[in-house]
DNA sequence: CGCGGGCCGTGACACGTGTCATCGCCGACC
DNA sequence: GGTCGGCGATGACACGTGTCACGGCCCGCG
C-alpha cells in the first residue's frame, strides 16, 4: 500500500484527486493539506511515502516546500503537479529533488502510474514539458536582474520599484534595460511577459 | 438520475471531477469535453442535464459556451467552475444564464449539492465570490477603453496597440489614460493588473 | 431642438523610460 | 596578479508616455 499526502490549495481538485487515487488498490490517501505550511506539518505527522504537491499554493511555492520535504523526509518521493507547466519550474523542481513532474492535462491513469513509478525510487517528468525546457534552455538573467523585474510585474514605476529594492532609481533602469535586451523585448513589461512564461520569474 | 457533462481542458482535474461525482448514486457522467467546442459537439449529441464548464479552456470562454448552450439546450443547467474567480466574470456568466458558479476552492460536498441545486432548476453561486462582485460594482470602463486596454496586457507600445485596434497613436493614449484614471492606477500597466483582478478585461 | 456622452482625432507639454558610457567595489578564476 | 563578471551608482540624451485642451461626428434622451 503506498501512503500518498496531497497539498492542494483548490479544495474540490484535492478532493477530486483524492477521490480519483482512492479508485486505486494499491493507494491510500493518508493526508490532505490546503497550503504549504500545512503540507510540511501533515508530513511530519504521517510520514507518507509520496508527497503529491500542487506549483501555486497561497503561502508557500510547491517547489520550496518540495525541497524542506527533501531533506526532512529523505525517503518520501516527490511529485508536483501544476496548471501550467513552465519550462524553469521544472529545472528548480528537479533540482529540489523532486522525482515526478507534470501538468494537469495529462490523462487520468498518468497521475496513479506516476505514484507508483516515484515510489519505485523511478522518475517521470512529462514528456513535452521536457522538450520545452531543454530548448529553452537556462534563464539568461542575473539573480538582481530577475529580483528586480519580478517587482517591475505589477507595473509599478520605476521609483516604487528602487525603494522596494533599495536601488537606485538609474541602477533599477540599467538593470531593466539589460533584462529586457536578453529576453528580446522591447519594453520591461514585455519583458515581464516572457519571464513569467518560461516560468524565469 | 442526473445526467452530466463535464468540460475542462486539464484532463486531470476532469477525470478527477468525474470520479468525484461518480461516487454519488443520483449523478451519472455522461459525457466529457477538454475544449470549448467539444462541450458543444458532446452536448447536441447526449443532451445532458446539467453542464459542469470549466471558465477557461484553450479555443473559447467557459462564459460563452454557456450563452450558446443557453440557446441550444434551454433546459439543460449551467454550471461554471473557475479556479481564480473574478467579480466581473460572475456578472457575465449570470447574463448568460449561468446558475451556478463556484471557485475551486469550495469543499467536496459543495459541487454535487450545487449539481443537485441546479437541476431542480435552484440557483448556487459562491458567497464570498457574490460579495466581491456586489462590492466591487460594474466595469467603469467603455468597452473600447476595454478593448484598447487588453491590447495593451501583453506590454506592447501604442504604436502596435494602435496598429491593432486600427486606431490612432493619439487616441489609444487618451483611451489608456482614461481607463488608468478610473480604475486608479497610475500606468496602463499597473490599470492592466487592476482590471484582469476584477475580471473586466 | 439642445444636451450629454461615447467615439476618434490632433497638438503640445511634462514626465517617465530606455539606452549608453563610465566609474568603483568586490569575488572568482586562471 | 591580472582579468572577467556581477553589483551598484551617476549623468546625459532620445524616445515613449501620461495628461490636458480642444476639435469633430454620431446617437439617444429629455
Amino acid at each position: 500500500m503506498i501512503r500518498v499526502l496531497l497539498a492542494d490549495d483548490e479544495n474540490l481538485v484535492r478532493s477530486a484527486f483524492a477521490a480519483l487515487l482512492g479508485l486505486e488498490d494499491d493507494v491510500e490517501v493518508v493526508a490532505q493539506a490546503s497550503s504549504g505550511a500545512e503540507a510540511l506539518a501533515m508530513a511530519r505527522a504521517h510520514t507518507p511515502d509520496v508527497a503529491v504537491l500542487d506549483l501555486q499554493m497561497p503561502d508557500r511555492d510547491g517547489i520550496s516546500v518540495a525541497g524542506e520535504l527533501a531533506t526532512v523526509l529523505p525517503g518520501c518521493g516527490l511529485v508536483i503537479v501544476t496548471g501550467h507547466g513552465r519550462p524553469g519550474h521544472l529545472k528548480r523542481a528537479l533540482e529540489a529533488g523532486v522525482r515526478g513532474f507534470l501538468p494537469k492535462t495529462v490523462s487520468a491513469a498518468v497521475l496513479s502510474e506516476v505514484v507508483r513509478t516515484v515510489h519505485r525510487g523511478g522518475r517521470y517528468v512529462d514528456p513535452e514539458l521536457a522538450a520545452e525546457a531543454i530548448s529553452a534552455g537556462d534563464s539568461p538573467l542575473t539573480p538582481r536582474e530577475a529580483d528586480v523585474l519580478e517587482l517591475a510585474a505589477g507595473g509599478a514605476p520605476v521609483e516604487e520599484i528602487a525603494a522596494r529594492a533599495h536601488l537606485s532609481p538609474g541602477t533599477v533602469r540599467n538593470y531593466l534595460s539589460a533584462a529586457a535586451t536578453k529576453l528580446g523585448a522591447t519594453n520591461r513589461h514585455a519583458a515581464v511577459e516572457v519571464a513569467r512564461r518560461h516560468g524565469w520569474i
